[in-house]
DNA sequence: CCTACGATCTGCT
DNA sequence: GCAGATCGTAGGG
């Protein structure tokens, strides 16, 4: 798909510290190819969060059910479900087997099937509006609930290092979005998002 | 069985 | 800025 690009690993994904690994994800590149179409877009914003210890995660208290449980599974792999019976949301699982930590992809730039994109977007022209949110990417990308549990090393879904790098500088904190339910947890600056870029959800 | 609600988006005022 | 969409999940009886 791009020559230059190469796929991140299992051991980037099963290291036990996913707060580090979310930030890591900034400017990495978020690939789909489904239907026989590639898209692709570079993350832009992401939220950790942190398995049974964290009140905002699904997997809090060591919840165990049919919808977390691929929050468990082994690092490297998509737990996608439903929010609000309308939007799919992507996360990369990290950490071993038996942790439940996972990355939420808020937003991408897109860079790769830009028509494919803006065809199931339903637009014309390409502007931040497109992909600047966790509900807009996985529609932009295809990425549905059937795809729960998919192996990220696989070549439906993968994440790719395009060698681009940005310096802690430029990579901005702040509180996770639309969690006010998960008391002290909701102020944790768990949430990363590239400072001096228009393709992200919020300021 | 029944009810409440959510890691959101869109369109309208 | 706000309401409505829309349905699976979780929790309680």
């Amino acid at each position: 798909m791009n020559s230059s690009g190469v796929k991140l690993n299992r051991d980037f994904y099963e290291r036990d510290d996913v707060v580090s690994i979310s930030r890591q994800l900034i400017g990495k590149v978020l690939c789909t190819r489904i239907e026989g179409q590639c898209t692709a877009g570079m993350i832009t914003e992401t939220e950790a969060y942190c398995g049974r210890n964290d009140k905002a995660c699904h997997a809090n208290n060591g919840l165990r059910t049919s919808r977390t449980e691929t929050m468990y599974g082994a690092g490297g792999h998509s737990y996608i479900y439903l929010c609000y019976g309308i939007h799919h949301l992507f996360n990369v699982v990290t950490n071993r087997e038996d942790s439940a930590d996972a990355v939420l992809i808020r937003s991408i730039e897109p860079v790769e099937g830009i028509k494919t994109i803006l065809n199931r977007r339903n637009r014309i022209h390409m502007e931040p509006g497109v992909c600047n949110g966790p509900g807009k990417l996985t529609r932009a990308l295809a990425i549905t609930t059937s795809l729960d549990g998919t192996d990220l090393l696989g070549d439906c879904i993968w994440i790719e290092d395009r060698k681009k790098t940005f310096p802690d500088s430029v990579i901005a904190e702040s509180a996770r979005i639309g969690i006010d339910y998960a008391g002290d947890d909701a102020s944790r600056p768990w949430r990363f998002y590239l400072k001096d870029t228009p393709w992200i959800s919020r300021r």
